[in-house]
RNA sequence: GGGCCCGUGGUCUAGCCGGUUAUGACAUCGCCUUUACACGGCGGGGGUCAUGAGUUCGAAUCUCAUCGGGCCCA
């Protein structure tokens, strides 16, 4: 087999890509032999494009998926597709030049089911030149009938439970937007706002809204407060408005603030509505579902937030009621799709019940990746306020199943057989309690965290003929959604089937731009996947996010780390070209069928199975552990400094020479290490590794079974002998490159006053005769200095420890060194006497030459002897 | 204001339930074309492990404080 002098990854990775079967990353729902490991796999939303953080996080799937398939695992990796929402309405209003009350309600969720159509398209093929090993066939759009269909159906089982309902209650709102949106979709953004003093009847308070004026139902302030409790129960007219509002006492208030006086309004903020449910207040809407003043802001009716604030400010100032402007800091709560401030207003709105408990206990059934990302779900689920909000008034999502009756104002909630339903396109096959069949269509749909937070109840089987799978082995995530994705799923998988969703949650980092800041179009800094793969390859990237750092953490993209990869697999590529040379005519079949003859082998082989299956024995625990860095750094370690640097050097010789046992080993060896090696790779390197395995072995290397730790052929004599051949190589090497001379020049002599069974390789490796000499050379160790050994003395003297350092430091080296050879040291340690075991000390020599010409390499102590 | 994470040679990073000379990568400098690889090999320089205090025989590692950075929330 001739295999090409250079690696090309843009030959080799299109070549797998397209044939491999992926029907062998199907999971298979018969199978009762094998565990499962189902994958919660996040359902990206459908850009269009498969960005570099998406990319980060199925790195990590992808590794988890290849290795548990290969450790026996009935893998399933699915992958779903979050369609609805508002980005995609926004974009086709953008692509069409349109509104969406432009278009029949029907025409405008046909134009986002198209684009997202094609979005998914794209995002595929990136994943796909990724090399993930998708199991398509388990594959959710949830837009598709099929899927939201269990959103709805998932709806009614909540509201047959009580869990979920109906009310007029606030909720956040963007006015933009025009729609409710949860908490978990605001986000906070500090500002400078003007705090206005304004005259209030008899007092004096202090507000960032002036334009709420009509929306203000009472003045607050804090019965400790003695400038002012005398006013509790008192009312006062509120300035241009002249309405009256109670003067009311509340701990809240916080008297530094401002005057200490505080006008509550329906609503300003999450503690006006605390203060309106507590003390039972009226309400007044001054602000409508688009941003504008309702009638009864009077006069300002019909303007904007911004221009009524203006306004009113002008008026206060004209009448004399505002004495005051000072900016303030204030942290303003904003829409996260579009930034624009959110205001609170009282919707008749859905909403689901939280059971902070029941996702606090599920939450510690679940094991956290790493594991310090649990706290933040604790400390959302401890501080939540309100229900969870789910409808919203928009077009391209799931539609919220129900209608009410025209005549008795019943509600009707769409049963579960007759789902998928769009009630605003169908009338219910039934008619109402009443009698009547006149029903009006619920317009609202249901936020899109509905139908992704079922993923996990989804892609266990649940509402299918197969069996169903819950809890799922691992949810994959970023830490940027642990307050809505993962709350959502724990709360759905809870309360819809009583378990908890997951085994494991593993939370990844962010992707941060070179430069080290959050990427993001405006600072310039986005990278795609697809010109790392065109600059460079997949198996690259995927090593970049391997490495880059441990999962959880933030990880910078830099390209020096993808040059790296590929130097690697450049590195790795020689290897095996040079293996493959040596294995044209090599029978494995014959070590397969009887085993390997471990008596046939040198020292060096042994040395390095040895280390190939401690090799295998830590990647495997750091897989277990989702340690995918230490994991790769292992394998990128052993093969360059073990393999490379030393083992192939040391084993030329018998490769290019005559005795056949010898060269037999090192086939052998190496062999099993390139096997082994491709099989460590799959994972991480799936189309490196596959072209690795097709010269070696038989089918894809994706089926092969995971390498096994062979105790056996852990042998801790052969390392030690192993890394001392190496050493005395290696010192070799380094003398004659000391002293200019070729690396192959022969020595007159090598002299190693020590034992080793075995000098093949170091014959080989330094190119010059060899004596192994029994006994001491002729020249002298002078025992120059004592280094105490803390790890000993440290544990066993506690207190003492340091007077025997000092006392050590006294003795003189020669004496301590003829103690040890007796086996007890002594020394005396303030007046007193103490022994002390040899192990408690090293001795460091010094080699003085006897007048002989020649060198002498210290290599761990044993001296070696070059004669020139 | 609260919570979480982090601060290790020029850059990034490992180590962190205390104990040899603090790991590796990139960069840098010197030497070497040796029959897998110059996308290579060998070697060198470069660190008060943010600062200060404490616990301890012993601290990068544990505790506290300070400073700095990031994230989540109010």
């Amino acid at each position: 087999m001739t295999v090409p002098k250079e690696y090309d990854p843009h030959i080799i990775e299109p070549k797998w890509r397209d044939s491999w079967n992926m029907s062998m990353y199907h999971f298979d729902w018969k199978d009762k032999s094998r565990p499962q490991f189902i994958i919660d796999t996040p359902p990206p939303y459908p850009t269009g494009n498969f960005h570099i953080g998406n990319s980060l996080n199925w790195c990590y799937i992808d590794f988890v998926a290849r290795y548990k398939r290969m450790c026996g695992y009935n893998v399933m990796f699915p992958q779903g597709w979050d369609c609805h929402g508002l980005p995609t309405e926004v974009k086709v209003e953008e692509t069409y030049g349109i509104t969406k009350n432009e278009v029949p309600r029907e025409e405008f969720r046909r134009m986002c089911r198209e684009l997202t159509i094609g979005n998914i398209e794209k995002m595929r093929s990136t994943m796909l030149n990724l090399g993930f090993s998708t199991d398509w066939s388990n594959e959710f759009v949830t837009m598709e009938p099929e899927y939201y269909s269990k959103t709805q159906r998932s709806f009614r089982k909540m509201y047959d439970m009580g869990r979920l309902y109906q009310s007029e209650h606030p909720v956040n709102w963007c006015p933009r937007c025009e729609t409710a949106i949860a908490f978990a979709e605001v986000e906070y953004d500090s500002r400078e706002t003007m705090l206005n003093y304004l005259h209030f009847g008899d007092l004096e308070i202090a507000t960032t809204r002036p334009e709420l004026l009509a929306a203000c139902v009472a003045v607050a302030i804090n019965p400790e407060d003695e400038r002012y409790c005398a006013y509790v129960g008192s009312t006062v007219k509120v300035p241009l408005f002249g309405h009256e509002v109670k003067v009311i006492g509340d701990m809240a208030v916080d008297p530094g603030f401002g005057t200490g006086v505080v006008m509550i309004c329906t609503f300003g903020d999450k503690q006006d509505v605390r203060w309106w449910v507590e003390h039972g207040l009226p309400l007044r809407k001054a602000i409508d579902k688009n941003g504008l003043m309702t009638e009864i802001a009077g006069k300002y009716a019909g303007m904007t937030i911004p221009d009524c604030k203006r306004a009113i400010v002008e008026d206060l100032k004209k009448e004399g009621y505002l004495f005051e402007q000072k900016p303030l800091d204030q942290n303003v709560g904003m829409c996260w799709r579009c930034d624009t401030p959110i205001e609170i207003l009282s919707e008749r709105q859905w909403f689901i019940k939280i059971d902070t408990d029941e996702v606090s206990k599920a939450s510690n059934e679940i094991k956290w990746l790493p594991e310090y990302m649990k706290v933040r779900l604790d400390n959302w689920t401890g501080t939540m306020e309100w229900d969870w909000c789910i409808s919203r008034q928009r077009l391209f999502a799931t539609p919220i199943p129900v209608w009410y009756c025209k005549h008795c104002g019943e509600v009707m909630v769409a049963k579960e057989d007759w789902m998928p339903v769009d009630p605003t396109q169908q009338e219910p096959p039934q008619t109402c309690k009443c009698g009547s069949s006149e029903f009006e269509a619920e317009e609202d749909v249901l936020d899109t965290w509905m139908d992704s937070s079922i993923t996990a109840l989804h892609v266990s089987g649940w509402l299918t003929d197969h069996e169903m799978r819950l809890p799922t082995q691992l949810r994959p995530q970023g830490h940027d959604i642990i307050r809505t994705w993962a709350f959502y799923t724990i709360l759905r998988s809870m309360a819809i089937q009583g378990k908890r969703p997951w085994d494991a949650i593993l939370v990844n980092g962010m992707v941060l731009g070179q430069d080290g800041h959050k990427m993001s179009k405006s600072l310039g800094n986005v990278i795609s996947p697809e010109e790392v793969i065109k600059d460079y390859s997949a198996d690259a990237f995927r090593q970049w996010a391997a490495i880059g750092g441990s999962p959880g953490s933030d990880v910078m993209f830099r390209w020096k780390d993808v040059v790296s990869a590929s130097r690697f697999f450049a590195k790795m590529w020689s290897i095996y070209r040079f293996s493959m040379s040596h294995l044209e005519d090599y029978e494995h079949d014959d070590y397969k069928h009887s085993g390997p003859d471990i008596s046939g082998l040198k020292i060096v082989d042994r040395w390095l199975l040895s280390n190939l299956n401690r090799l295998i024995g830590s990647v495997t625990m750091s897989m277990d552990n989702y340690q995918f860095d230490e994991a790769f750094k292992a394998i990128r370690g052993f093969t360059w400094d073990i393999l490379a640097d030393n083992y192939i050097e040391l084993v030329k010789s018998r490769l290019y020479g005559e005795d056949e046992a010898g060269k037999n080993a090192a086939r052998y060896t190496l062999y099993v290490t390139i096997d082994a090696l491709s099989r460590l790779l799959a994972p991480f390197a799936p189309f490196f590794a596959e072209e690795m395995f097709s010269g070696i072995g038989n089918g894809s290397v994706h089926v092969q079974s995971w390498p096994k730790v062979n105790g056996s052929m852990i042998d801790a004599d052969a390392e030690a002998s192993g890394e001392f051949i190496k050493d005395v190589a290696g010192s070799v090497r380094r003398y004659k490159s000391d002293h200019g001379m070729a690396l192959n020049a022969p020595l007159e002599k090598i002299e190693i006053y020590g034992t080793l069974d075995d000098i093949t390789d170091v014959l080989g490796a330094t190119n010059s005769p060899v004596e192994i000499i029994a006994g001491e050379p002729d020249f002298e160790h002078v025992p120059v200095s004592v280094k105490p050994n803390m790890g000993v003395i440290g544990p066993k003297f506690r207190g003492q420890a340091k007077a025997i350092i000092n006392a050590l430091a006294e003795e003189n080296p020669k004496k301590i060194a003829d103690e040890i050879v007796n086996g007890r040291i002594t020394v005396s340690v303030n007046g007193d006497m103490l022994e002390l075991d040899p192990d408690c000390v090293e001795v460091e020599k010094e080699v003085v030459s006897a007048g002989r010409a020649v060198d002498v390499l210290d290599i761990n102590g044993i001296p070696v002897v070059i004669v020139r």
